[in-house]
RNA sequence: GGCGAUGUAGCUCAGCUGGUUAGAGCAUGCGGCUCAUAUCCGCAGUGUCCGGGGUUCAAGUCCCUGCAUCGCCA
């Protein structure tokens, strides 16, 4: 094992947001490249299950705690995959495997006496069930629930933190790169010149019981660290595999600026107690700003990741994830960004470039590569221009500077389609005594696009593959000899494609709706590869039959389960008057959760019975992989209004 | 309150240990090409480098101070 690469494991109480997609597309994308460079590669993710904040989710959504994780976590995981996110292995806190690991760790931790029994005084508010500080009153009341809290003192386990604090000092002062960027690694250093408390890891279970036992004292459940960051070590198998050392040896983990002290600070103390070393490096990312007004949390318009996949593919996203943030320093996020990077530098820039390479290959060389003659100035330029890049790309990739990394890759596009004005394929070929010449040109501009295409694998992996296949290569994994120059070879039957990238009009192609307007039906679709428009071509239907549906606004006034039906929920339903509606989505939804919502509903639908429950319409509902939506309106009417 | 970071063209940002007329990308204007996804190439800019003081032959770059924004800590 050469890297075991982490996110850290998500917390269930929230779904899916732009700040994971993030970590996940930084972490796959340097596993692949790593992968790429012939190593040998364990990426894990997964998901934080347990605590008040899921037990008090869970019960707002009227599930259990195990089941609304278990909802949650599908969620994270159902996200992966359409951003091209392919980790080894999902954890998650609640498997049977960790729950041993973590119970076998704290008692080991209790018997080596760094784990102790002990009083905790604080002032505790009932409505929130847990201890404010004094920091957080407001006119020493709680400022959520408006009522001064308790003194309460409760007994508690506690982990001897501040016992390796000086150790921990100087493994960060030995070490480096232990923490990085640097501004991570002062601020950890300048935290630790106070002295440092002992952590508390229990809560007893008469206030939570959603959590793991404490093997010594089944009075408690372990609290969040102690549970969460031993996830990193139940992934590889600790203490029993065969490899563990060796993959240990080889940690890093990827995380966000919030769980900064956790991560740095509890995590090696933990580690050191439990007679590991630590990690071998830490990667700290900023913040995602949502600076969109179009965007902003009042429109509870949340962008999530699925949808941006869904709308710009997976590759323009990771592309635009690593391009615009340089890693450890915050950066903003909108619409108008993404489609201007999407426009200006993959289609403009790259995707016309290959276009044009492509198409001149196949009128000027009869679609092959063609055999190079003896190279020029111009030529040995951008040879020796692209293959600099591939060494610095990977230079800056192992440095997490993923911006600097994709800004070279950039800089040998822009020479390549510097290179085709100044050597003006089309003008040879007008010439026969140039015949070697435009042969030459062509070469070295299709060998350029191969390098290309070598480094873009980790970072768009659909778009290398688009560009391998037409240029006729197979891509092996072996990053430092792919990275040379002239292994295409004359001959290589070339194949063009569709553009890579279809430039978006700005403005066009909105985020994530979070409730599609009723008359979405009318609104012109999202925009697709032209190939789509020409393709619905067929398959079209008059206004008049869509004239046949009855679709009116309805309110759910009252919702059930249908008893024996995994996925049924009996609604009643207003629409303006009162009728029995079966639905299929109590998979994605409890009763509670959708009584008083307005829905969209096919009021002159066959009725039908359903488990013997005769359900008259259909409410609409918008469906993606796992994932079910309710349609409503955009904003509040009376029940009945008519949807056209 | 303590520590720290940031403040550079309309926008997003590079500018390492002080040294020639302060840079890139995007956006804007003009010109060129036609292989290409109305794409590409060239040219043109504009900047009290947050304000004030200081060190120096020389400061965006160092020091002091003020302001603004942000982060960590209390």
């Amino acid at each position: 094992m050469s890297l075991y690469l982490t996110t850290p494991i998500f917390y269930v109480n929230a779904q899916p947001h732009l700040g994971h997609a993030y970590t996940a597309v930084v972490a796959d994308a340097v596993s692949r490249f790593h992968r790429l460079a012939g190593e040998d590669v364990y990426f894990q993710t997964g998901t934080d299950e347990h605590g008040d904040k899921v037990v008090q989710a869970a019960a707002a959504a009227g599930l259990s705690p195990k089941e609304y994780a278990d909802r949650i976590s599908g969620q994270f995981r159902a996200a992966w995959p359409p951003l091209a996110i392919e980790p080894d292995r999902f954890i998650r806190t609640t498997d049977p495997e960790h729950i041993r690991t973590v119970q076998a760790i704290l008692q080991q931790v209790y018997d080596r006496g760094d784990i102790y029994f002990s009083d905790y005084a604080g002032l505790y508010c009932q409505g929130c069930e847990r201890f404010l500080t004094e920091k957080e009153l407001v006119d020493g009341l709680c400022p959520d629930h408006r009522q001064p809290p308790v003194p309460v003192s409760e007994q508690n386990y506690f982990f001897r933190m501040g016992k390796y604090q000086q150790w921990l000092i100087d493994h960060i002062e030995s070490h480096p790169g232990f923490i990085s960027p640097e501004r991570y690694r002062n601020e950890v250093l300048s935290f630790l010149r106070e002295p440092l408390e002992d952590l508390c890891i229990s809560r007893p279970t008469s206030r939570l019981t959603w959590g793991i036992p404490l093997p010594f004292d089944n009075r408690f459940v372990t609290y969040v660290w102690f549970d969460a960051l031993i996830n990193y070590l139940t992934g590889i198998g600790y203490p029993a595999a065969a490899d563990f050392g060796a993959c240990w040896a080889a940690a890093e983990h990827i995380i966000a600026k919030d769980i900064l002290k956790p991560h740095a600070i509890y995590w090696p103390t933990m580690l050191k107690a439990m007679g590991l070393g630590p990690y071998r490096r830490l990667h700290v990312h900023g913040y995602w700003n949502m600076n969109d007004a179009k965007m902003s949390k009042s429109l509870g318009n949340v962008v999530r990741p699925t949808d941006l996949a869904a709308e710009y593919g997976a590759d323009t996203v990771r592309y635009f994830l690593l391009r615009e943030m340089a890693f450890g320093v915050d950066a903003s996020f909108s619409i108008d960004a993404l489609i201007a990077r999407r426009n200006s530098d993959l289609a403009n820039d790259l995707g016309n470039l290959f276009s044009r390479s492509l198409t001149m290959a196949g009128k000027f060389a009869g679609n092959r590569v063609p055999a190079p003659g003896t190279p020029a100035e111009a030529d040995r330029e951008l040879a020796q221009a692209a293959t600099a890049m591939a060494e610095e790309f990977s230079r800056q990739i192992e440095q997490f500077a993923f911006h600097r990394a994709l800004q070279a890759v950039w800089e040998v596009v822009g020479l390549a389609n510097r290179y085709i004005v100044a050597n003006a394929p089309w003008e040879l070929a007008k010439e026969p005594a140039q015949a070697e010449r435009l042969a030459t040109v062509l070469y070295h501009l299709l060998e350029a696009l191969r390098l290309l295409t070598v480094v873009l694998q980790p970072i768009m992996p659909a778009t290398a593959g688009k560009m391998a296949a037409a240029l006729g290569v197979t891509l092996p994994a072996d990053f430092q000899g792919q990275a040379r120059w002239g292994l295409l070879a004359p001959g290589t039957a070339l194949s063009p494609v569709e553009p890579l990238f279809p430039r978006l009009e700005k403005g066009t192609a909105p985020a994530a709706p979070p409730q599609p307007k009723p008359t979405s039906a009318a609104r012109s679709p999202a925009p697709e590869p032209p190939a789509a428009g020409k393709a619905a071509a067929e398959g079209l239907i008059t206004f008049e039959d869509f004239g046949r549906l009855d679709l009116r606004v309805g309110e759910i006034v009252a919702a059930e389960r249908v008893p024996k039906a995994d996925r049924l929920l009996k609604l009643t339903v207003k629409a303006p008057e009162a009728r029995t509606v079966v639905a299929g989505i109590a998979a994605h939804y409890a009763p509670e959760e959708v009584i008083g919502r307005q829905v969209v509903l096919v009021a002159n639908l066959k009725p039908a019975k359903l488990k013997g429950v005769l359900s008259e319409g259909m409410v609409l509902a918008a469906k993606e992989g796992d994932r079910l939506v309710l349609i409503g309106p955009g904003g509040p009417i009376t029940p009945g209004s008519k949807v056209s």
